[in-house]
DNA sequence: TTTTAATATCGCAATATTACGATATTAAAA
DNA sequence: TTTTAATATCGTAATATTGCGATATTAAAA
């Protein structure tokens, strides 16, 4: 099949699995990296940078703004596309939730 | 394509987008708080808690024990899926040195 | 106003993932 | 030894993801 059945998970498990899964490629890993470190984080640098197409970059782009990760600017003719710290904080709390109560084992 | 070009990364970014990634699965996080929260840890409670074939859940623990969470131990016709505590933490430590590291935003 | 530069979106091809039935495999129970 | 129960693996169908070229779109620059 390939799909995933999220109508038999909770709300919680389909909103958590997701955070994980964008976060769940090297070239977001990457991007995120690269635009913590810039002063001007325009796109543009991205590209050269990450070593793929501007199309792909784009979608990545699009991907970890969908969870909030992300937000961007237009300045002039670029993007400056930045980490949403608050959100950045909420999800760190979030993942170490999970962590902190999911540690029990029985062996 | 639909091949991830890992070769472009560096190891620590795959490694890390490898371990979000097969966290990414509401499944996986459904699995792994039900562990959790038993005393015996027999798979076959999964299948039944869970909602999904057997042969899905065997798979999904398989992806489980390729990252080092869940460690199995034969007991009698049944296995004991328990987690890791030792990995468990170390992986929480590598999220969280993640998010502590990238961000810094600009805007 | 035309050109240029930066980014987004569309459409596709290739590969990956998810799920499951069928079929091993293995060890206890009968 | 045969049966039963629990789990793993194989093969396959359906869907998702990744990546990119081509093509919008948009705003500054010429």
């Amino acid at each position: 099949m390939g799909v995933t059945k999220t109508q038999i998970f909770d709300q919680p498990q389909n909103e958590l699995a997701q955070f994980f899964k964008i976060l769940g490629h090297p070239a977001r890993i990457a991007i995120l990296q690269y635009i913590s470190k810039q002063n001007a984080c325009i796109c543009n640098d991205l590209v050269e940078e990450i070593g793929l197409a501007q199309a792909t970059i784009s979608q990545h782009l699009k991907e970890l703004k969908s969870i909030g990760l992300l937000k961007g600017e237009i300045e002039g003719k670029s993007m400056c596309y930045c980490i949403n710290l608050d959100r950045w904080n909420e999800l760190q709390q979030l993942l170490n939730s999970f962590f902190d109560t999911t540690k029990y084992n029985c062996c």
